[in-house]
Parts: C-alpha cells; sequence; structure tokens
RNA sequence: CGGGGUGUAGCGCAGCCUGGCUAGCGCGCUUCGUUCGGGACGAAGAGGUCGUGGGUUCAAAUCCCGCCACCCCGACCA
C-alpha cells in the first residue's frame, strides 16, 4: 500500500502537499524555499509553455533572453521599485574569489536590465511599438515559501514593451489580460475574475497593475496572472526615449505582464480530489493510458498485447482525434511486474484523463473499459467507437472541470453590503465577497486586519472600466467614490 | 522575524521519559517461486556517521549544553 492521501476535509494544505510529493510534480530541494521541478511537472510547464508562448507571439512579441544578474545600482533607479523588491532580493557579493566592486541582484523582475537595453535599442518612434518576452528563472527570497505557489526560485515568462503613448501601453497591458484570462480559461480550465489592483496591491513601480484572480477549492483566492501599465516610470529612470515625428524627444510607455510556475499550484488546488491529480486535457501528457490486463492464459496474453497496440494506431489515425485542439499523446503501460489494481491508483494519482482497460472479457466483447479521472465510472465502449468517445470525453472533461469550477466559485461568491455580516461570513465560509470601497487605504487596511481579507481586485466592466458602485464603502459607509471591488483571502 | 514541529535505512515511523546485549518495525529495493479485472503472497537477502559539535558516564539514539537544517502556521509577496 502506498501512502495515502490525506483528504481535503481533514487538511488542505496537507493535501495539497501529499499530492503534489506523491503525484511527483515536484520535490523539495536541499536550499530552503526551492524546488525541483520533477518530470510529472515540468511537462506541466511545458505545456503550459507552448500554448502560451503561440498567445504572447500573435501578438507581435518576440522572444529574447536577459541575463540572470542586473548591477545592484539599477534596481535602485525607480523608487518604488527598489522599495518593493529590495528586501526580497538575493545579491552576489563575491564571486571569482573576490569582492565585487558592484553587487549584483540576482533578477527578481527584469524591468531594470531590460530597460538598459530599450534605452540603447530604441531611438526613434519608427522603433516602436517594441515587444518583449522572456521565458527565465527569477529569485525572490520570501519568507514563508510553499511548493509552486510561491518558491524562492521560480520558473515565469516575463513580457516587456514599449509604446509611443500612455494610451497604447494601456491597450497592450489590457490586451494582455485578455490573453492570460482566455488561456487561463482555455486550456488550464480554470476560470478568473479580471480586476484592477488597489494603489496597495499594485507592481512596484507600476502605474496600473491589472490581474487575474482564481478562487480555490478551499476557498481562497489565488492570483494568477498580472499585467502592468508601467506608464513612463522605468522609462524615465533608465532614459529609455525615442524621437517623435515632431522632432521632440519623449519618454516611451512600457508594459509589463507575466504568470509562473505558480499556475501549477493553482490547477492542482483547482482540480484535484482526495484521489490525486486531476489535469484537464490541454495540459495532461499523456491524455490517455491503455491498461492491458493479462489473464492466466497466455495465448490471450499475446492477443491483447497486439490488440492494445493496434487500438492506439487506430485511435492516433482517425479523423475524429485529429478535430482535437492538440495531438493526441496515448501512453500503453505494458509493465508485467505491476498489478492492475496499482495502475488503476497509480495513473489516478498523476492524473491522466482518460484510462482504458482491455482484458480477457473486454476482449471477448470487443470493447475497452473506459474510465474517465474526474468522473470515475467505468464503462464498456466497443472498439469502433473508441476514437469518437475519446474525443468527446477529452472535449467534454476539458469543459466539465472548467464549469464545475465555475459554479464552485459563484457559489461561494458573496455579495454583500454589511461589514459586520462580512466579518462573520468570511471567518467561517471564507470566499470572494464582492461588495463597494471608497477607495480609501484606511479602509482596505482595516479589512485585512479585522478579517485577513485582501482586497483581491476593484473589478472591471466589459470595456475594464472600473465598476463604480451605488452603493457605500462597506467598511465605513462612505457614499462617495464608490467602487465595487472583490475581497477574499488569498494564497 | 514570532509560534509550533521534526531530524534514527530510499520513504514513513517506533525506541528517548526510566542510559546497558548485535538499534527495531512498516513500505520500498534485490533474487526465486506462486499470483495478476481496484494498491497480491511466501521465502531468502541488501541497506544505518541515530542531523552536528561538545559535555556527563565504565557505557549515550537515550541525560546536559551549544549549533545546524528542514517542514508547518502567521507577518512579507507572483
Amino acid at each position: 500500500m502506498a501512502e495515502k492521501i490525506t483528504p481535503r476535509s481533514q487538511d488542505f494544505s496537507k493535501w495539497y502537499q501529499d499530492v503534489i510529493l506523491q503525484a511527483r510534480l515536484a520535490d523539495y530541494s536541499p536550499v530552503k524555499g526551492c524546488m525541483v521541478i520533477r518530470p510529472n511537472g515540468y511537462s506541466i510547464w511545458e505545456k503550459i509553455q507552448s500554448n502560451l508562448d503561440q498567445r504572447i507571439k500573435s501578438t507581435g512579441t518576440r522572444n529574447a533572453y536577459f541575463p540572470l544578474f542586473i548591477p545592484e545600482s539599477f534596481i535602485q533607479k525607480e523608487a518604488e521599485h527598489v522599495k518593493g523588491f529590495a528586501p526580497q532580493c538575493a545579491v552576489v557579493t563575491y564571486a571569482g574569489a573576490k569582492d565585487l566592486e558592484e553587487k549584483l541582484i540576482v533578477r527578481p523582475t527584469s524591468e531594470t536590465i531590460i530597460n538598459s537595453m530599450f534605452s540603447k535599442w530604441i531611438q526613434s518612434y519608427r522603433d516602436l511599438p517594441m515587444l518583449i518576452n522572456q521565458w527565465a528563472n527569477v529569485v525572490r527570497w520570501e519568507m514563508r515559501t510553499r511548493l509552486f505557489l510561491r518558491t524562492t526560485e521560480f520558473l515565469w515568462q516575463e513580457g516587456h514593451t514599449c509604446h509611443e503613448t500612455l494610451e497604447e501601453a494601456e491597450k497592450m497591458a489590457l490586451k494582455m489580460l485578455t490573453i492570460y484570462t482566455q488561456f487561463c480559461e482555455d486550456v488550464l480550465a480554470m476560470p478568473v475574475v479580471q480586476g484592477l489592483k488597489s494603489e496597495n496591491e499594485k507592481f512596484a513601480g507600476a502605474l496600473r497593475t491589472y490581474c487575474i484572480e482564481a478562487f480555490m477549492q478551499d476557498k481562497k483566492a489565488l492570483q494568477a496572472g498580472t499585467s502592468h501599465n508601467l506608464s513612463s516610470h522605468f522609462a524615465k529612470a533608465f532614459h529609455t526615449v525615442f524621437l517623435d515625428k515632431d522632432g521632440t524627444q519623449k519618454l516611451v510607455f512600457q508594459t509589463s505582464w507575466g504568470v509562473s510556475t505558480r499556475l501549477i499550484g493553482g490547477l492542482v488546488m483547482m482540480h484535484s480530489d482526495d484521489r490525486g491529480l486531476i489535469l484537464p486535457p490541454r495540459v495532461s501528457s499523456p491524455h490517455v493510458v491503455i491498461l492491458p490486463i493479462f489473464g492466466k492464459d497466455p495465448s490471450t496474453f499475446t492477443k491483447i498485447k497486439q490488440k492494445v497496440h493496434e487500438l492506439k494506431k487506430m485511435v492516433l489515425n482517425s479523423v475524429e482525434i485529429k478535430t482535437l485542439p492538440y495531438p493526441l499523446e496515448i501512453h500503453i503501460d505494458e509493465d508485467e511486474t505491476k498489478q492492475a489494481g496499482w495502475k488503476f491508483h497509480e495513473y489516478e494519482l498523476i492524473g491522466i484523463p482518460i484510462r482504458l482497460e482491455l482484458g480477457p472479457k473486454d476482449l471477448d466483447l470487443n470493447q475497452v473499459t473506459f474510465v474517465r479521472r474526474d468522473l470515475g465510472k467505468k464503462e464498456g465502449v466497443p472498439f469502433t467507437e473508441l476514437s469518437q468517445k475519446i474525443t468527446e470525453e477529452l472535449l467534454a472533461m476539458q469543459k466539465d472541470l472548467f464549469e464545475k469550477a465555475k459554479k464552485f466559485r459563484m457559489d461561494h461568491t458573496h455579495l454583500i453590503s454589511s461589514y459586520d455580516e462580512f466579518k462573520k461570513k468570511i471567518a467561517t465560509e471564507g470566499g470572494f465577497y464582492e461588495t463597494s470601497w471608497c477607495q480609501n487605504v484606511a479602509c482596505e487596511t482595516k479589512v485585512k486586519e479585522e478579517t485577513k481579507a485582501t482586497l483581491r481586485c476593484i473589478l472591471l466592466d466589459q470595456a475594464f472600466q472600473v465598476r463604480t458602485s451605488q452603493n457605500p464603502c462597506v467598511v465605513c459607509s462612505s457614499k462617495s467614490n464608490t467602487v465595487n471591488v472583490l475581497f477574499a483571502i488569498s494564497y
């Protein structure tokens, strides 16, 4: 018997760790707060990368790579930035057997070093927009770490763009917010709420920070991605200027945006269950596992093996499968040293969306036994219908996971106007709380201190405009300047 | 940084209070055999600086002092 996964109801945090460690997504490293991403976890990241990379490139953005080390002076050039990041920077002071003249920061994010290059590369309005993305690792010395959700080193992509006007930068920031939203919803089956961060919560150095917030099974929020309108803050610090048509020199307007390996943690906490990982088909690899079940008779044994390979070939070549929005991957597990029961548990643990069993009984009936990971029900599917069945169920599972998560969020999103009720409810039920706020920091802080909930975001309308509210502030009852906001306890 | 916990075989742990033979158990691993449709069983094996430094003692995994590391909960944050 393998180790048991702690049930979610008993200890959600322990369950989360159990799933990650037992499904072999990641392991603790010898260095505090760092993790090793194992093949099962890294393959999810690869799926995220390949899909999101295409979407990023569709905006005209191109990939590049900037160095890991940033001169210390760079970080200090932008006042807000240094205030936000200096406390969590790892710094190299000694290298090549001597103390360094200028210390090197291990990048916590790359705005500064990228701007130092932008300022060289950009001369004219003809050089704009400049749209750059990099897939990289960054280091932030956080006090408290958790596998995938907050590790000292993490992988991400960071986009950095330069534009002629503030409006264009704003448009770009919103375009990326949209792309992240679509990506999360279509690929990760992860419904998100789009919003604007409060002044208090925005990125150190940004004019405005947009975000997407996801809702986890323990009714906490997870910031799944951010997109910043940086205005000219970094351009000013690095003198990133261009000569405009009118002959005057102007600062560029910039954006930056990113998502990280945190998304993998979000996937786990959003979809998985007490048996282990559940992966949306679009990030799973493989999508289907076939288990030949060997009976006592060696002649059926051979037949079953043959049949299983035939089926794989047939399915992969079928018309239906080719309509899937990704290439299907099928794994046949022919390991004769592991028993069927063991394999059932194993593939449920690592979250393969579809399991097919073919044993002597199935062979007699010209069928396979079909099981979807999220539903767990066994059914017989005739060989002739298999391709169609797999196609349908993969599409359905992708959709069902999304709908289930969305319904769960809806069921735990509360419209609230009374502060007392809010305090009471969030303490016992968790959840998302939609309410009104006067945009006063004092009220925001008060909520945080009294409920542990943070202002996740200011809600936006269809046109990405801040949703002004008719109701008074939930905290101070002030009627002026109120906007619709989302409060939640978050990771 | 505060609170809690843990460090003994690859993993999970017992043993420590009350010091004493060769440091144990479960899982995993190796070999052989029987099994094989929901985590099989038997037999035989391999595997240990008891986190680390010092002290007490005839004798320390066990008692005392120091140090280190990691995990969990909170404050900081993607």
